[in-house]
DNA sequence: TTTATATTTCGGTAAATAACGAAATGAAAT
DNA sequence: ATTTCATTTCGTTATTTACCGAAATATAAA
């Protein structure tokens, strides 16, 4: 069987992948920043994002010291971009996307990295 | 989390349960048919089917000796009635797939368990 | 009632997954 | 050149998953 179909599924399979999923599509985000919003270890969050590349539903632009994580706008794969363009259907759960959206907006105020990241001012 | 979502995409993270689904859509089968159809053992089977019937896709009905398995018509969850009516589309597979209808419509002659399954007749 | 067959439950095993911290790498700042 | 900070890689651990076969359960047939 294509392992791709599954790949898809099993990148949504983790409670944390969707959530970083829906911060993404707020705004563009650093590891560290992601780190922050989830209290995760820098490892862990590295290994969820590069779950998240190789099925295609976010891409990664290195910026100086930083990587620079977004929503992949035009995935190759149909079923990613469907999946990304209904995604608070598929989560369906208003309380944490709604907590993690504010915890990444306090956020903003301490620019402590990704301070070239000018899309919000 | 609600780990209604990550359930739903747990169960379709793996490709004996999204074939299972397919075969499924095709015709009502019995586990030992599902057995046949993945040569995998009887436990497996009703491993994969009740990780099926927990997240929704499917429900069971006990007919004598056997319990006869069929897709969802009417899931509580949306999500999971919009995968299920996209199914080929989420597969994307037709190679397995023909190969498996092929092999369950072998099956349908040797009709040795589900025989008051007149459905199909 | 015994036997046969279908299915589930129960250990058990091997592989995959999610997490961590420590070490390695890369790039900027001093 | 050295330090600092962000990120990845590596090794480890605990948990989950997919599978099996054997035992238990349930129903039909003999």
């Amino acid at each position: 069987m294509n392992e791709r179909s599954t790949n898809i599924f099993k990148a949504l399979s983790d409670p944390n992948r969707l959530r970083i999923l829906k911060v993404l599509q707020g705004r563009i985000l650093c590891a560290c920043e992601v780190k922050d919003v989830f209290g995760l270890a820098g490892s862990t969050i590295s290994q969820h994002m590069s779950i998240l590349r190789e099925a295609g539903f976010i891409t990664e632009e290195k910026k100086g010291k930083w990587v620079h994580y977004s929503i992949n706008m035009r995935p190759s794969d149909p079923r990613v971009g469907s999946i990304l363009s209904m995604l608070d259907y598929w989560i369906q759960d208003a309380d944490i996307i709604a907590q993690d959206t504010k915890t990444v907006s306090k956020m903003k105020s301490k620019i402590t990295c990704c301070s070239d990241n000018k899309e919000q001012q």
